[in-house]
RNA sequence: CGCGGGGUAGAGCAGCUGGUAGCUCGUCGGGCUCAUAACCCGGAGGUCGCAGGUUCAAGUCCUGUCCCCGCAACCA
């Protein structure tokens, strides 16, 4: 039989900035598909990679100091960057793209000049509003009460020459792909699609740019730069060596089976996509899929909002296994979900911990005890065993059923239906108790303990394309064979050795304590926080003036501590006694506990304002104020009292 | 303004073509002791945002209305 082929792609990731949480999920439900499917049996090409063109990249650059090049060979290859992180997160792609690998780029060129030469792409003038000082093009609905959006200046009408694509030749034939075939899911996406972009009419769309170099050339016409459209989607045909020498797959893969991506490019995929590879008559991708976004705090993660997830740290806290299990275990694919760090680590105590881990646990540690770890072979069937063999043995087409419509939520639901059967399994025939009388109830036990073993198989099996690692180990333990951890396999009950010796190891989930972890990553998100405030602040100057006589009337003075001591009951004011020159002692509070040890202040020099009106803190009498520069260091704030010379004497005038 | 999505037990969510409202956590009570203080059983708790309508029958269809979130040329 000739084996099935699937091309299964995530979309390119553009490497302005680390990638968070987001990114992570939707990768992980790309790989669970791409192993999923490999496991089924299908020769499976799963592509992901980096989109690492355009201006943004190239301010970026500009603002590190650095070649665009560099900027993105160190967000994708340098350390903690996306190799990397696929890596810890066990992705399994077959192939990465980089929108600046050679052959990518010369392909490009080609299907450009290709659709230039059909007359798709045409050169025309985009009009629009521009602003000097930022060198952006604006169009009208961007700009913001009529100014640039980005400095709020004023803009002009300008126009520069640009290359389009004719998008609207093809919107007839994209809308009636959208609204008639099943080619965008979920469904609901479609409405959005056709509404709001093809009905009101399509314009053609502009390919190219002169405003940036940071970009793939149009290699006919020097000075403009192919825009992001064609260089990005693309990728997902370069990278099987179409139009290029670097790959042989075309013919093989494409069209490719489902794009994954993040619903706020469904977009281009649904209708750029498309009606660009219309124009170079190439086959379509057979379905786009766009998923929902993880929301934290029912709000959308940002840099500027400061709360962005870093699946870094969450995979090395809880494991790589537990985490890719938690994202596609909790989140319906299609739509938005809220990440939590609660619902995370209830999920693993939950559902890997108690029901998973520990069913592992009992079971194995049972077969040990009663039986030396391997099981004799003689059976007696119960009336107790029919409904969790029946459940076990037709899980496959259960789970199958869901993958194959990407619902990883409800398959892995039906899994731990199972788990949560073999669980009660155990308490209906609580085998502490056949154990009591190996004589008459061996045979029975024995059967029991099988049970459980096989649907421990049929689920790690099933759990392999989500949990690699993991599963793994489950199938180690229970003494699974490489037969008996097939796909092929699982739908057959029985499988296991009927003699079968389980191995006792490490626990495969611990519990983790909610309260202890929740802090602890309270600490970090709060740390990181701190990272990305800017490094120095200081406040804005003074728009006001101050007249000259004014000022004259604050009355500055030298003034030589005396004495210092903490106020009882308050955590922040220092009680001063200081020399001022006039003969009589000074009390000034002055709320910077928090910066200074009172004895470590003594005989300082300080400069304050002595003819402020006495105020009362604290129930004590503060005469003036003293001095100090502040400032804020990555957000905290920071404040150092003004020392002057030891020589000055007490009492001097500063003017 | 427009468009899209959502408002279902304390929290987080399922509920496709209309016919006794489900799941996970939490909570209350009970059981077991093989196991990772885990596992099993039972109970309490919802007039399905609001108001109309269609229907023998509506969370599920229609109309209106309020609230939340997102999108509007590239943040998954």
């Amino acid at each position: 039989m000739e084996q099935k082929k699937f091309y299964i792609t995530t979309p390119i990731y553009y490497p302005s900035d680390k990638l968070h949480i987001g990114h992570t999920y939707c990768t992980v439900a790309t790989d669970a598909m791409a192993r999923y499917k490999r496991m089924t049996g299908c020769d499976v090409l799963f592509l992901t990679g980096t989109d690492e063109h355009g201006q943004k990249i190239e301010d970026k650059a500009k603002e590190a100091g650095v070649t665009p090049q560099e900027f993105v060979d160190n967000i994708v290859k340098g350390e903690g960057g996306i190799l990397d992180l696929w890596k810890l997160m066990d992705i399994s792609n077959d192939r990465f793209i980089r929108t600046t690998d050679g052959y990518h780029v010369e392909a490009v060129q080609k299907i450009f000049k290709k659709m230039y030469d059909k007359g798709d792409i045409y050169k025309g003038k985009y009009v629009g509003k521009y602003c000097k000082p930022c060198e952006s093009f604006w169009t009208e609905s961007q700009l913001v009460d009529g100014k640039c959006p980005d400095c709020g200046r004023e803009v002009y009408d300008a126009e520069e020459e640009a290359y389009f694509f004719r998008l609207s030749k093809y919107a007839d034939k994209v809308q009636k792909l959208l609204e008639e075939t099943d080619f965008l899911e979920p469904r609901s996406r479609v409405n959005e699609m056709v509404n709001n972009f093809i009905k009101p009419g399509l314009e053609d769309l502009c390919v190219s740019r002169t405003s940036f170099t940071w970009g793939i050339p149009v290699d006919f016409d020097p000075g403009h730069v192919v825009y992001v459209w064609v260089d990005a989607l693309f990728n997902y045909t370069t990278a099987l060596g179409f139009l290029n020498s670097q790959y042989d797959d075309y013919e093989k893969y494409w069209p490719a089976d489902v794009h994954f991506v993040g619903k706020e490019i469904v977009r281009f995929h649904s209708i750029i996509w498309p009606a660009m590879l219309m124009s170079m008559e190439m086959p379509l991708p057979k379905k786009v899929f766009g998923h929902g976004w993880l929301l934290l705090d029912g709000g959308k993660m940002s840099k500027s909002k400061g709360n962005v997830v870093d699946p870094y740290i969450l995979a090395e806290k809880f494991g790589v296994d537990a985490l890719r299990f938690f994202l596609l275990r909790t989140f319906p694919f299609g739509s938005d979900g809220n990440f939590s760090n609660e619902a995370l680590i209830q999920t693993i105590n939950v559902d890997l911990a108690n029901d998973l881990g520990n069913l592992l646990s009992r079971t194995v540690s049972m077969v040990g005890k009663y039986f030396d770890g391997t099981l004799p072979t003689a059976r007696q069937e119960d009336a107790l065993d029919h409904e969790l063999v029946e459940m076990a043995s037709t899980l496959r087409s259960r789970y199958e059923e869901q993958m194959e419509h990407f619902a990883f939520q409800n398959a892995l639901a039906e899994v731990f239906k199972v788990i949560a059967r073999a669980n009660k399994y155990i308490d209906e025939n609580a085998p502490w108790v056949l154990a009591k009388d190996m004589e008459a109830n061996g045979v029975r036990l024995a059967t029991v303990m099988y049970n459980l073993l096989e649907t421990l198989r049929i689920c790690a099996v099933l759990l392999t394309p989500f949990m690699p690692k993991s599963s793994a180990e489950i199938l180690r333990q229970i003494g699974a064979c490489e037969a008996c951890s097939t796909w092929e396999s699982v739908a057959h009950y029985g499988s296991l050795r009927a003699d079968v010796t389980v191995v006792r190891g490490d626990n495969l989930f611990p519990r983790i304590d909610m309260a202890k972890e929740l802090e602890a990553l309270e600490q970090l998100a709060e740390e990181a926080k701190k990272k990305s405030l800017p490094a120095l602040e200081v406040e804005p100057l003074l728009e006001e003036k101050v007249d000259f006589e004014t000022f004259c009337k604050s009355d500055f003075r030298a003034v030589k501590v005396k004495a210092c001591e903490a106020v009882k009951k308050s955590n922040k004011l220092l009680k001063f006694t200081l020399d001022d020159g006039t003969g009589v002692d000074r009390q000034i509070l002055s709320g910077i506990a928090m910066w200074y040890q009172p004895e470590d202040l003594i005989g300082k020099t300080l400069v304050a304002i002595v003819n402020l009106p006495p105020r009362k803190m604290m129930g004590q009498e503060s005469n003036g104020m003293l001095i100090s520069a502040v400032h804020t260091e990555k957000g905290e704030e920071r404040l150092n009292l003004l020392m002057i010379d030891d020589k000055i004497p007490a009492g001097a005038k500063m003017c």
